[in-house]
DNA sequence: CCTGGAGTTGTCCTA
DNA sequence: TTAGGACAACTCCAG
């Protein structure tokens, strides 16, 4: 009889070029679950956006595993030795995730099950390399991008995915109880999500269905129209990269073979460099597993915050009457997603025209967005602050009429999320603020009662961030 | 250890 | 209208 192995699904909800699963596979009879753990995950347990992800990720899988994904919730060392001692499992098989408490979790689990006489295998299936593989030439971890671009670069040599037969899957029916997903509560008692449902197909299909879409209409012209939020010249794969339904290798050579005699290097070259960033995320969230809530550059810690809850809302809802943010801030709310450039713009404002901590944007983005990602996001927030080790300089604050001016000059972008200034001309659309209010009543807009006013004055506060920043240095 | 060059994405003012 | 420089210094990284 062949022996049973435990293949533990986590950032990994794909078959193909699943490295623990294809390992699972050659050793015996596979029991394959999947284990919802609120109970180790602490202050960065899934969002609410995430969960309804989560919730049609997970039904995807289970249907191309035949409907024997066996599912649990609670802590995995627990659930796991149960397994163990009831199905007489021999091996387990995961890949690896990077989450300071994931690691810390794992780490206990592996040395439980082993000194019980249980082998554990581990797998990178979510990087190009380790986070402890990319190292400087004096073994320390990186810090600036651009040299660790260059070396992540020079690294890649074997970019082929692992295929699977799925007739050499033999899987170990469950009973009916740990089948159902509907028990694991991932969605929300309000159908918050309708509009998601349209725009997103979480699962292994729907992640490769999106990339083809992207090479086929992006790719080209990704290098200036990724700066468009208007524009369909970016991926939007980072959910499905998030729940390990692609992987970066797959990504990488689908889009080699698709672009090749394209002449379109610079392209590729440049969405290279974006799958790089989310690498360099990685690396840096793991040897500096602090970066999650603490300032990189700790001069930070004197920063003379604002703290007002009440702007912070205004932020969160999307009323701050400055239309690009308004836009950014909807559109994440509606769909779960929001455009790169455009996250930038309203990270920049929260921080630097609000003088709200980074922190609260990060865990406002961590409760709404499908992609969240504690790497991405914990990174990304320092950058925009400042206060990352490789940010922005202090003195780059986005003006967010500037901004829209030059990113979304026709307001199509504007007008998709804020349906109030549909009928207000080009020229009003960026700053309905300072625009003439009898003009702006021509098209129907009050300030005021239609569209809010502005929150802040963008002069006043960059001066304000400006004086504050400087005030470290005393 | 020392040294020189470089560092994702901007804005504003001036000439 | 447009182009160029100031904004600050500091740390990182390779040679």
């Amino acid at each position: 009889m062949n022996p049973v192995t435990l293949m533990w699904f986590r950032q990994d909800l794909r078959l193909q070029d699943n490295p623990a699963l294809t390992a699972a596979i050659s050793d015996g009879h596979v029991l394959p679950i999947y284990i919802l753990d609120d109970t180790n995950a602490g202050a960065w347990q899934l969002g609410a956006a995430s969960r309804w992800w989560l919730h049609h990720s997970l039904q995807q899988l289970d249907k191309t595993l035949d409907h024997k994904l066996w599912l649990f919730q609670g802590d995995p060392q627990r659930i796991i030795r149960q397994l163990i001692s009831e199905h007489g499992i021999g091996t387990v098989y995961w890949n690896r995730c990077y989450e300071p408490w994931r690691i810390n979790r794992d780490k206990g689990i592996k040395a439980e099950l082993e000194k019980a006489g249980v082998a554990v295998h581990s797998f990178n299936a979510s990087l190009l390399s380790e986070p402890w593989m990319n190292l400087k030439q004096d073994d320390t971890p990186y810090k600036v991008f651009t040299p660790f671009y260059k070396k992540c670069i020079q690294q890649l040599s074997d970019i082929d995915p692992l295929k699977l037969d799925s007739d050499t899957l033999t899987l170990i029916p469950c009973q009916q109880k740990q089948g159902k997903i509907e028990s694991l509560n991932l969605l929300p008692k309000i159908a918050w999500y309708k509009q998601m449902e349209k725009i997103w197909s979480p699962g292994e299909a729907g992640a490769h269905e999106r990339l083809i879409r992207f090479i086929q209409s992006g790719i080209e012209n990704y290098k200036t129209g990724r700066d468009f939020p208007s524009l369909n010249a970016v991926s939007r794969i980072s959910p499905h990269l998030h729940f390990g339904e692609i992987s970066p290798r797959q990504i990488l050579a689908n889009v080699a073979q698709a672009t090749h005699g394209h002449q379109i290097e610079g392209q590729v070259e440049h969405y290279h460099r974006e799958l790089a960033w989310r690498e360099f995320s990685y690396s840096l969230l793991y040897h500096y597993p602090e970066i999650t809530t603490q300032n990189m550059n700790r001069n930070f810690d004197r920063f003379p915050w604002m703290n007002n809850a009440k702007l912070l809302s205004i932020w969160q809802q999307g009323k701050t009457g400055y239309p690009i943010i308004d836009a950014g801030m909807r559109e994440l709310w509606n769909t779960g997603y929001m455009h790169n450039r455009v996250r930038m713009i309203v990270a920049s404002f929260l921080v630097k025209n609000l003088g709200i901590p980074w922190q609260r944007g990060a865990e406002w983005f961590w409760d709404c967005l499908l992609d969240a990602d504690l790497a991405n996001n914990s990174c990304s927030w320092q950058w925009v602050a400042g206060c990352g080790t490789d940010a922005a300089p202090y003195f780059r604050i986005f003006n967010p009429v500037t901004q829209s001016q030059k990113f979304d000059a026709k307001g199509e972008y504007i007008r998709a999320y804020v349906p109030e200034l549909r009928n207000c001309p080009d020229k009003l659309i960026h700053d309905p603020g300072s625009a003439d209010e009898t003009e702006l009543a021509k098209h129907g807009i009050r300030l005021g009662r239609d569209y809010p006013r502005p929150v802040v004055d963008l002069k006043e506060s960059r001066e304000a961030a400006l004086n504050a920043y400087k005030s470290l240095k005393e």
